[in-house]
DNA sequence: TATTGTTATACTCTATAACTATA
DNA sequence: TATAGTTATAGAGTATAACAATA
């Protein structure tokens, strides 16, 4: 005689969200990683280039919400930054607490040195994975971001 | 007369891959990050419980592999774990130089004390959602996975 | 009182290399 | 020679609290 199956709570583990996103950005990150390690950058620093290139200049709040990072690593992070002249820091004119931050002339050629190859490993992934398929992809990211949890 | 445009090389950053799955990943761990909290789990430790209490005991190699982190976090990781009798190390008796891994009778206790929240918040993820774009963003994840980039 | 950002601290993870033991 | 895992080490990020300056 079956014993009665109770309803399994339990996903697989490739099922669960938080790790198949971790699994898959690691996978995506592997062609990508020695192009940073070359131009002496880690993930972080990378990621808020990128930010302040595509949005321009920020306070810092805005920046670690945009680059997922935490104000204490972002304070540490952006004085080396600085010190590298690939951003640079002014007190906000308006609200004498704010500090506005900015990608230097330096910090862009960096990121235009970078771009073309960049380009080319995205292009690599666009090619076999499918353009519409990666967009609807994004898109999914995206709407994620907007539920309440 | 229009400009001829060059194809714009740029992503914007909302549409990059590696950037979105970030973004998506720290959005939905908000609500799961007190729960670990409250069971005294870092996110690195749990991986690998959820990893063994799936896929039975296995090498350090593959549990590696499969939670995302590297050989050396794991040995101080796992050491730590079989400190608090949540795994448990033996040598393969097949090869010497393997170290099988499994999880304990408290490590799965503590999976089962958590998973209810866990598959609530789940829930909650999946009804706001919908349960087959939840599925169609799993699938497309986890198709990333099997580029070769 | 609340917000912006910095500093301090303790802990943890990452990344690489060198090493041991086994195959 | 190659593989599995450990150890060592330096660097970096995380998380929290306490703090200063400004609003």
């Amino acid at each position: 005689m079956k014993k009665p199956i109770k309803k399994n709570q339990h996903r697989p583990i490739s099922r669960s969200l938080p790790i198949a996103l971790l699994r898959t950005r690691e996978h995506v990150m592997v062609p990508i990683r020695p192009l940073l390690a070359e131009i002496g950058m880690t993930e972080q620093k990378w990621r808020i280039l990128r930010v302040l290139a595509d949005l321009g200049a920020l306070e810092q709040t805005s920046i670690a919400r945009e680059s997922c990072l935490l104000l204490p690593s972002l304070t540490r992070i952006l004085r080396s930054m600085e010190a590298d002249d690939l951003v640079i820091r002014s007190q906000d004119t308006g609200d004498g607490r704010r500090t506005i931050v900015d990608i230097t002339d330096k910090g862009r050629a960096l990121i235009m040195s970078y771009q073309p190859r960049a380009f080319e490993i995205f292009q690599r992934l666009e090619s076999q994975f499918g353009k519409e398929k990666l967009e609807t992809l994004l898109d999914l990211l995206e709407e994620v971001l907007e539920l309440k949890l």
